[in-house]
DNA sequence: TCATATCTGCAAATGTGTCGCATATGTGTA
DNA sequence: TACACATATGCGACACATTTGCAGATATGA
């Protein structure tokens, strides 16, 4: 897991064109800690230790950081959100469709099954990064 | 795609010991004729020109049916829930990460990276039924 | 230092989904 | 077929995640 400093994080933002506020810095700074993908209402809580932050500030933040391309979006079919560090290299975890329990897994490529899919595809060309939700059940719930 | 008869489908509601109402029945009938999995707004409006339903007996029937395993719960980090019928075949499609667009794609087997998954998994033994989202750009967000 | 585009906090508004409760309906049993 | 009871339904209120409008604050380039 790379670490970055809050320097490289600042080259980071003003890379992709983003005024480096305190706010965002510090959001983009505390998502790139968390070892699981972080809930919105996790980061607000985290944050608000730290700051004095409006919620509204930590969405519209997250958005613009992943507009940008430093955030990924993730969406485990919880009804909230998740974000983590935008790496390149993707990402790949299984869902529990009962529970909350998800599981990054390192270390498999599927690039053979993303090739695969795109020579049937219409509507997609190539992908830049992407990430893989394969849903069951954990085993508490299974 | 398999068609079901009223009648199919009755069969399916019993063996999954759920009661035949003709709400239930609407619902799962209405779920079974989309192609492309289908959001719940979708449902409401289609169903609401048929019969006189509520949105949260849609929502209810819903529930039961995916909790029953008679169908199969989507999410495409849009903000709503898509359902399609549960066919006991995986799932794949391409997500754009943009726009709504999404593409099914039938016929590629994933089961070995399922399986080195689960080699690798700590949290999950076996999964029963799985999809998959693989995330990207489609063609017109590239 | 200034001008301006962007950011922020606050409160209110959306959008999706859930719940409580009174009434209606399906199903097994007599 | 009629009954009894569990379950389903409609309605309105509610909950939660996320967005938006607006007025004042801040970052950045000139």
């Amino acid at each position: 897991m790379a670490m970055y400093s809050r320097d490289d994080l600042v080259v980071l933002l003003k890379e992709a064109n983003l005024r480096v506020t305190d706010h965002r810095l510090l959001v983009l700074e505390t998502v790139a800690k968390v070892k699981q993908p972080a809930t919105v209402y996790e980061l607000v809580e985290t944050l608000r230790k730290k700051e004095n932050i409006d919620q509204a500030t930590v969405y519209r933040n997250l958005s613009s950081l992943h507009e940008a391309g430093l955030l990924r979006r993730l969406d485990f079919n919880h009804g909230h959100a998740h974000y983590e560090l935008e790496t390149g290299r993707a990402s790949h975890q299984l869902v529990c469709g009962n529970c909350e329990t998800i599981e990054k897994i390192e270390g498999i490529s599927i690039d053979d099954v993303v090739k695969k899919m795109l020579k049937k595809s219409k509507k997609f060309k190539h992908t830049t990064t992407h990430s893989m939700e394969i849903y069951g059940l954990c085993k508490s719930c299974a």
